[in-house]
DNA sequence: GGCGCTCTTTGCGCCGCATCAAACAGCAGC
DNA sequence: GCTGCTGTTTGATGCGGCGCAAAGAGCGCC
């Protein structure tokens, strides 16, 4: 298998810090995977054989409850690690992740991982502050549903979806995948319903507009507001 | 200052594979400080100048929102790193920390770490995994907000207490150090009137007894069926 | 011992949002 | 084009649990 060009990798926070050759090495042991439109590119409670950095696309990652009902964690955009379930002591993944158009990720086998880390314990430390940073968004999410209602948490989680995933389009910022109501529901603690009336009153007051998998934001300061509890 | 005793500390899992010579050489750069009930030992946004692990004690641990209202994020128990906030890519403290009953604990300074963990890398790894399953707990606790009820989440809140720092008694099994129906409360995203109410009831069913800042479990089984939405 | 503080219990009314229901619209496939 | 599927909108209804209020109980402190 043709090994990746390091530069399409070189700037990505998991690598820095590396030599050049430690980053070819690394390389050299990772495999380059397509994964179209709608594929699962793991499974919760499967066990964790590989770990990833998401190339090109977008995944979406979610938890199922044992009654059936899906809950979004996160969307993954290029550039980022995910998968690490091995670096943080399970054996399976926490999530399910599907891929929510083409995307293309590199991929190693968990197994490479602990000798991994102990030839470059830069990737350890680099890891962790990926992690950490995860944790602190889990945390605001906690803090946000214990505290906010509905409205307000649609607000920061469209505001948070912009800024991780969003494309500067003539009118506002567009997130650059496709993205139902459901996912925004799934993602708030609240269903497609309340989500599609916020939405549309939203849409009246000409804060955003909408469309079938699509949202645009057109006023972020005035969302912004909104989000922080003031009355734009 | 006198050193540390290695005996001490040498079973935690932050210091797991290390030397005793390395954790000895850990342990000389360490102060250990008490802090009687009801201080602080670090409060958010205060810059991190230090990362801990407690000896001793409990901590409570928590985010203040912009509008004044606390949410838990977690109790501290003997033996837990906390604190590290240097170690996730912060230089301030995401939360504040507070001293349930009087504490002991182990304080590095925080510009140490980068030297500590170059030298150490097994540190890394260590609190790599630590972060790892505190971002699980955190995502658990997002899924049981987005999907269960109060009474359920108030469940779950209090079997995560039990099974971290349950004291077996002879009834059955005994938080052990003062919580009040307010800090549960604000660890399930609820009122303190409603986790009274529901505590009050599972009293009567036999389930919990109550007492001022005490709760003990009677029946972690029946609570448990509970949490997982039976109906006992 | 008794005062006062903090924590807890309990009642009542209201409202935000889930639930149920049904029609509507964009897009693919034939 | 038409058909069917999936995603979206909007209305009507009900209820869980929050907000407010006030009384009760355990405990430290003087």
């Amino acid at each position: 298998m043709a090994s990746v060009d390091r530069t399409l990798v070189a700037d990505l926070p998991l690598f820095a810090g590396l030599a050049p050759e430690q980053l070819d090495e690394l390389l050299r042991e990772a495999q380059s995977v397509r994964y179209p439109k709608g594929m699962t590119v793991f499974q919760q409670d499967a066990e964790a054989h590989s770990f990833f950095v998401l190339l090109h696309g977008h995944l979406r990652v979610y938890k199922l409850t044992p009654d059936g009902q899906q809950v979004v964690v996160r969307f993954v955009s290029a550039g980022e690690v995910f998968g690490v379930a091995m670096a943080i002591g399970r054996t399976t993944y926490p999530a399910t992740a599907v891929a929510v158009v083409d995307s293309i990720a590199l991929v190693w086998p968990s197994v490479a991982w602990p000798r991994l880390i102990a030839k470059h314990p830069t990737l350890a430390v680099n890891t962790l502050q990926t992690v950490g940073s995860r944790l602190q968004d889990a945390h605001a999410r906690v803090v946000e549903m214990s505290t906010e209602q509905v409205e307000r948490r649609i607000a920061h989680a469209l505001l948070r979806l912009a800024q991780q995933s969003g494309r500067k389009v003539e009118a506002g910022v567009e997130i650059d995948f496709p993205i139902s109501r459901q996912d925004v529901a799934e993602m708030t603690g609240t269903t497609l319903h309340t989500v599609s009336r916020v939405l549309s009153a939203w849409e009246d007051r000409g804060f955003v507009a909408g469309g079938r998998q699509k949202i645009t934001i057109l006023e972020p300061h005035r969302l912004f507001v909104l989000a922080e509890g003031g009355l734009p």
